[in-house]
DNA sequence: CATCCAGTTCATTCTTGACTGAACTATATG
DNA sequence: CATATAGTTCAGTCAAGAATGAACTGGATG
């Protein structure tokens, strides 16, 4: 428990990469993340995790580049050291959430263009008026339910 | 507006279509629910689909079993007649936002495994167990959201 | 300056799965 | 019964994009 053997360790980060995989992300990108979330120490070289998870170089760069870039990852790096490191955000699985659930906004605006397009009352538009409806109403509930979030965090803090 | 043109509704389609594509979903199964969602009259028969969509038979086919099959397309048949008559159900916007919000229990899985891995107290698990209790908090408050969403469907309908 | 190596870029390979045509099954109609 | 057509199935095609090897860039070191 306290040093869980490399095949555990591997088989967990599948199960993560899996995860990501049906959202249609490439299993690689899923694997890192995975790596990150495990690991130890909890920074890593681009080589140290390409040797973890068993892709190459190429493969890295490409993907460390995307997950820095939308926020995932954080690169850690040393004056008089050309190597990068790189950590899991403490945030990360915040914000994949945060961004699933704000991607339910797309939605609303296609049927609200919908509605615009059949005309708000019209009787054949009444599909894409309930649809509407409800993503409207789960819009506005998405504010409050993180500031919940917030909330509760702020107190465990400070007990 | 009474009647938008063929060309303005089959581009609504391709937005609809987008949406679903994000999540790796094939074009065509979001044409339909696109097209199901606007055409008139509601229900429509596969020959009817695939020329507003420009899809063959076969495709057809098969897409309109796995969305009969995951419940969001209703069969309409009647006596003495082979044609199967399709409908987008009431619900199923809301269906597929709800397993989208379940599916988040996935993560909460993987995450409870990753804590039984590392130890649920070690410092390693850090990471693991802060994403843990963020899906654990935001799994218990599905249930009573969309409770609100019910009751507040209800109220509508008897005001 | 020469060397070494981290990291990037790009052309190529390869896998996956969407989509279709065509053959086939089954049901309604004259 | 013969015909026409709705719907299924399946083998084959094709495109998208994931992953890589190899060439290249640039900073650190002796």
């Amino acid at each position: 428990m306290a040093d869980p053997d490399d095949q555990e360790l591997l088989a967990y980060v599948e199960d993560v990469a899996g995860l990501f995989a049906r959202d249609g992300l490439p299993l690689i990108t899923g694997r890192i993340i995975g790596w990150l979330m495990v690991c130890d120490p909890p920074e890593q070289s681009a080589q140290q995790i390409g040797q973890a998870i068993q892709a190459s170089k190429a493969s890295l760069s490409t993907n460390m580049r995307v997950l820095t870039e939308s926020g995932f990852v954080r690169t850690i790096t040393r004056p008089g050291d050309r190597v990068t490191y790189y950590r899991i955000d403490d945030d990360a699985w915040l914000q994949i959430t945060r961004r699933r659930l704000a991607a339910l906004s797309g939605f609303r605006d296609v049927t609200a263009k919908g509605l615009r397009l059949l005309g708000e009352d019209s009787p054949r538009a009444r599909r894409v008026r309930d649809a509407h409806e409800m993503f409207s109403w789960l819009d506005r509930e998405l504010t409050p339910l993180w500031d919940r979030w917030a909330e509760m965090r702020h107190k465990e803090k400070e007990p």
